[in-house]
DNA sequence: CCGAGATATGACAGGGATGTGACAATTTTC
DNA sequence: GAAAATTGTCACATCCCTGTCATATCTCGG
């Protein structure tokens, strides 16, 4: 694993030359780079950095890309991240090889960069799970809705289901002002007949937790209209 | 999502023989076969079966692959399994396409059986572990799907098969949360009549078992969603 | 400064969701 | 074929969440 915003690649490669383009192509892409000229480098890197996708070169001198591909995989963090080897050979005996070491894809020289960018891109997809929802963000404040939790800083929030459903309203339009029949109508449900005042309740208990992390009431209450993020 | 043990692969093809060549090879491989032989049928396939790999032709009457590829991507089912594009052309441009929609990988024809096999098997690997036996570690918690062990810290764990299929899919994707009929399906399998409240009951024995070696509960119960592990 | 309307908050009871032990049916093991 | 293990269901206990009310506090126009 890496820091959280910018994908770190880690290219393993003993051709300065080719290091140097990739290191720039990348960079470009708006990806954070490391290198490794070899492949036991690689491996030692690997486990200090935790990249999220090494670029493999299928030739290195001492330990070949093969080998190296297995060793990174037999540490916690190489298990972790994706493996694209980088090959000049065609034959299709290699490529098996090296899918069945453990590589995630495998690319084949020469190659266009968009191409390379493209692979890069596509094996950080699958491996992010939390790409599936996007996490909402406010200040310090973080709902990520697919493990339904909530975070201040970095403090663990725990809130109940119309509490959470209540703050990711807010969160998806921060700023927006909702009445109290908005909200009724978008956490509660629509057809629902309950008293308006239970909202000032339930934003009530928001607030409590939410400040009970630290930091300021991000809620805003708008008189005479309803209530509003930041 | 799919039955517990064999992964299940969707072929899309419109040329019978391509689809009955494919079969025959997978299926020899040890994976279980599902059809359909254009974007529309394919579509309606995923949502119904949930497979963990889609082969994807990019030529197919109806709904083109890419379209194809981009609506599997929008359903919940599809979001979840491994895409691999499978086209005649090699121009680089509808490679960089294919992946940059949504697809996790790029076959071209002509194509070796094993090198195809190789790559299903290669995105099986990241999309569900378990299947080809990687040992999966959260914690101190370790889970070796060929040896059927689980350890926390040093002590062996007994479960039962039930329980150890419920732990492998709470660690093959830890902090996801799984709504007891996502679970169902997932541990129990598809088209199965089962009290969902019997899923409580199960997760309440994997505690018991897991915490009795020590350490505190790994499972969050999330109310009105599920579980969690995480 | 006052008063009326609007909002904040603590308390509380009811209900729904979850945890858990017991048990019978079924499968597995020896 | 018998003993042991596994499993699905139920009943009951428990805990947490939630809507409402009563009261306190606040805001704003006079």
């Amino acid at each position: 694993m890496s820091d959280a915003d910018t994908p770190l690649v880690l290219i393993v490669d003993d051709e300065p030359a080719q290091v140097a383009l990739l290191s720039y192509n990348l960079k470009a892409a708006g990806f954070r780079i490391a290198t490794a000229k070899d492949g036991e480098e690689a491996v030692l890197a690997v486990a200090e950095l935790g990249p999220d996708v090494i670029l493999l070169d299928w030739m290195l001198p001492r330990l070949s890309g093969l080998e190296a591909c297995r060793q990174i995989r037999a540490t916690p963090e190489g298990r972790e991240a994706s493996i694209i080897m980088v090959s000049a050979r065609s034959e299709e005996g290699d490529r098996v090889r090296g899918l069945d070491t453990g590589a995630d894809d495998y690319i084949i020289k020469p190659y266009s960069v968009a191409e390379l960018i493209a692979r890069v891109r596509a094996n950080l997809r699958r491996l992010r799970p939390t790409s599936t929802g996007q996490a909402l963000q406010y200040n310090d404040i973080r709902l990520e809705p697919d493990s339904y939790r909530v975070m201040r800083g970095s403090e663990n929030l725990h809130l109940g289901p119309t509490e959470f459903r209540l703050l990711a309203a807010f969160m998806e339009r921060p700023g927006k002002v909702w009445t109290r029949e908005a909200l009724l109508d978008r956490v509660w449900g629509r057809d629902i007949y309950i008293d308006t005042r239970t909202v000032d309740v339930h934003v009530g208990r928001l607030r409590k937790t939410l400040c009970a992390a630290g930091g300021d009431d991000p809620i805003r209450t708008v008189r005479g209209a309803g209530y509003a993020m930041g």
